[in-house]
DNA sequence: ACCAATTTTGCAACCGGTTGCAAGCAGCTA
DNA sequence: TAGCTGCTTGCAACCGGTTGCAAAATTGGT
């Protein structure tokens, strides 16, 4: 295969300058936008680069520029599909602004101070968790690594002093619990994932105030313990089991997976209870579930996140409201 | 709060140097494995970088050695949850090795050039495609990105002189035609995904051939189109009213996404056909679906293609047996 | 055609590490 | 104690860019 570039390396600007008759630092300036330049060398410069395959080198830049471009995204959970639709759009809207997302998994939770101050080795600019369990224990830790600002994705929490762009969960549990009401029910339950975290409360605290408006109070509150289908489904099996007949005749599942199993368990049960989620995965769309949820605006959490991260003063939570989809599964027949 | 290190910057290895009394190069040789440094300065400088937090840098480091330990992970198709099950698979074992995941989001078709562009501005040592639609076009387009070593993982292809880490995708397709067989079946039909992938050749060549040993032919191919479970549903559909009653009795369908589409779409016809999928995602365990599956070494693939980007004259293309996961769907009675 | 204002360019120094070389400094033998 | 060997260590140079400064080149006004 002909080969331009015959030597076995990339490129630098020294080649280039050398190419195309000017300096290394004309190369540079070249490649820098608003920088003080003649068009005409740009255009020297810009020939003999594309001649030679010439593109800067990202690393060099970061380091003298002092910011690398690379943002860390943080992972805990990599079960819920939700994880994809979030790290699908993270991922997008950084490379649109030329930056470019490093994955740092700490579902294996012992290794998460490891892998933390391996992304700060690596300079990233800014750490976003796409939250689950985001822990008061992370958190610490996140900030004992100094100098880079992070921010909270989809997770709702009391932490203060914290930058945390979520849905609304509140108003959105009032929502729900407002869905229900219309259907006619009286009796509702809520189901809840990880016992620590805060965005349950919120979600919670939404359809409890509402439904507490009319004078009616969760009578069920199953704990699942985990974001995890087969959790959902145990947790309503038993439930079932141990209440016969007389059981809620609706429940808000915190997300879509415990919905799942949820429903799963009520099928095999025979039992009718209205069931809605949370994420709208896709799944949901499933003719099995047909799983009314709540889609949450990731795009503009994203963007809001990605905004916060870049201007760190201007830094601020922000709740943002999502969307209802309705589908079968919260009607009193289906 | 205290903060040892008042100055607003990352203590350097000067920084450390100054502090241990030594010079920056015996810094960084404290911190490089098998470097010729005494014991006793070793320990000065450990000592002194540890009160200063001090951590080498990785881009500085990587731009002096000339590799960064960053991997470009390539994903397209960010629907399928099986992706996480890959992603979660690849990170985990590249920070366990000190490397680091880049996510290069190429889902966004017309946008793959910039993208693989930018990760090779970023100097990524080597490239891994989470293979969707690993076309000939983008191969050609990893080729031109000189100097970068890279491998697909799962996803069989006839592109030669590439290195391939997929699942014995003809072995399994026969293991699952014997499945089938061995339920007394004798129509038999199998749903593809996106036209241009070699991959589901090699799994249908495998069902096929095993059918064609008891002079059974495959009577049935739906194409799916992409791997979506909302096509695996339509296709499936569609078939169903255009065939009535006379429709095949056993279906393998090229992954658990279109698997579940199609069980929907036979549960709503009535019907019974057996279904058997492929990838073994969480939701296949769902007792809304029981699918059988089949189970890719995940943890076996990623290694060896990680064994393969770290040497690469060593490389070489290899095909890993899974094992089949058994539940209802494949059952001529449910 | 001359001079000041402005743009363009080259250079030294730097970002934070690493590497090859040579000098320094043992420790050991004779 | 000189002489040799081998381990440590400091230094200059480099990886591939960027930045502030000052010199060079261009522009424009008269």
């Amino acid at each position: 295969m002909p080969d331009i570039n015959a030597a076995d390396r990339k490129s630098t600007a020294s080649d280039v300058a050398k190419l195309a008759g000017v300096s290394k630092w004309t190369v540079s300036r070249a490649f820098t936008p608003k920088a003080s330049i003649s068009q005409h060398s740009r255009e020297k410069v810009l020939k003999a680069a594309d001649e030679l395959g010439y593109k800067p080198n990202l690393l060099a830049r970061g380091l003298s520029k002092n910011k690398s471009n690379i943002i860390g995204i943080v992972v805990d959970n990599f079960e819920n599909p939700h994880k994809l639709m979030l790290l699908n759009e993270v991922t997008t809207q950084l490379q649109n602004k030329a930056k470019i997302a490093m994955v740092l998994n700490i579902s294996n939770a012992n290794s998460s101070t490891r892998v933390l101050t391996q992304a700060d080795q690596f300079q990233v600019d800014a750490l976003i968790f796409l939250g689950s369990f985001i822990t008061e224990e992370l958190i610490e830790l996140a900030i004992t690594i100094k100098h880079i600002p992070f921010v909270v994705v989809g997770r709702s929490t009391d932490i203060t002093n914290l930058n945390v762009i979520s849905t609304d969960d509140i108003s959105a549990g009032q929502e729900i619990a407002k869905l229900l009401m219309t259907q006619g029910f009286s009796r509702f339950g809520f189901m809840s994932g990880p016992e620590s975290q805060s965005t349950w409360l919120a979600r919670f605290e939404g359809y409890k105030s509402y439904l507490a408006k009319s004078n009616i109070n969760v009578e069920a509150v199953l704990k699942a313990g985990k974001y995890d289908r087969q959790r959902g489904f145990a947790v309503m099996d038993s439930y079932l089991i141990d209440h016969g007949d007389d059981h809620v005749e609706a429940i808000f599942c915190e997300n879509d997976i415990l919905a799942i199993g949820a429903l799963d368990a009520i099928k095999k049960h025979g039992k009718k209870i209205a069931v809605v989620g949370f994420d709208n995965i896709e799944l949901a769309n499933a003719t099995s579930f047909a799983l009314t949820s709540y889609r949450q605006p990731l795009n503009l959490m994203v963007a809001q996140a990605l905004k916060v991260i870049e201007d760190p003063n201007a830094s601020s939570s922000q709740q943002l409201p999502g969307k209802l989809v309705l589908r079968n599964s919260h009607k009193n027949s289906q």
